[in-house]
DNA sequence: AACCATACCTAAACATCTTATATATGTAAT
DNA sequence: ATTACATATATAAGATGTTTAGGTATGGTT
């Protein structure tokens, strides 16, 4: 069982926080900070990223600008406006979700 | 957006936890726990909830056995000896997936 | 009789992921 | 030169796991 299958759904989560905290980042910086940040545990497909990048671009809480860095076109995506309170207000709910799956997984035997 | 769609990928888990805490569960008591344990933020819906249970039985992790309680059908469910062996298995998958997820959320601002 | 809690179940629609494939540039090794 | 790998983006088919909405049935309360 591959644990990757658990990003599911929280995906969305963890690319607005990113952007919540370093103002700009493009597709493949995301990918490979999030590997780095988890010690090479999780690697984000492609084949999730950028769809994700792009409903959420849809939805207009990213924006988008690209750029020419050595000869490779960058799309950089940062929070609009209804981005960051979006990201803000589905950081919380996560954070609620995840105390309750830690305090199901932290159960003392009875 | 409803919390909910957080519980993607991570409802077996929670089942095989509970199950390994509790011995002896049937769906409805799952749900209520779960629900409970979260203060109401998270009602498992029971579209979600037997599906999962039947995949994991199909999957030869949970036993069943059905008991009349007061007039009523109950199908208790409980951990197969790979069942077991399986559950701490993801568990510790999803504590690692947690870490790095909350080490994400809880990055500072640059 | 109506309503709610208990207790199970399923199917259609939907969202999100994996896997595979495609395109293209820069750099390092053979 | 050409192979290989990292960088960088994108899409499509298929699998998976949800939501939503419905169904059946019993027991207790209003």
């Amino acid at each position: 069982m591959n644990s990757s299958y658990l990003l599911k759904g929280s995906l969305q989560v963890i690319i607005l926080r990113l952007l919540e905290i370093h103002g700009r980042m493009y597709g493949y910086e995301i990918s490979r900070t999030v590997k780095e940040m988890s010690h090479g545990e999780f690697q984000i497909t492609e084949g999730a990223l950028y769809p994700a990048l792009h409903k959420l671009e849809a939805g207009g809480l990213l924006e988008t600008s690209t750029e020419l860095v050595d000869g490779r076109a960058r799309k950089y995506y940062s929070l609009s406006r209804s981005g960051k309170n979006e990201a803000s207000s589905r950081v919380s709910d996560v954070r609620i979700f995840l105390d309750s799956l830690q305090q199901i997984l932290n159960l003392k035997p009875v």
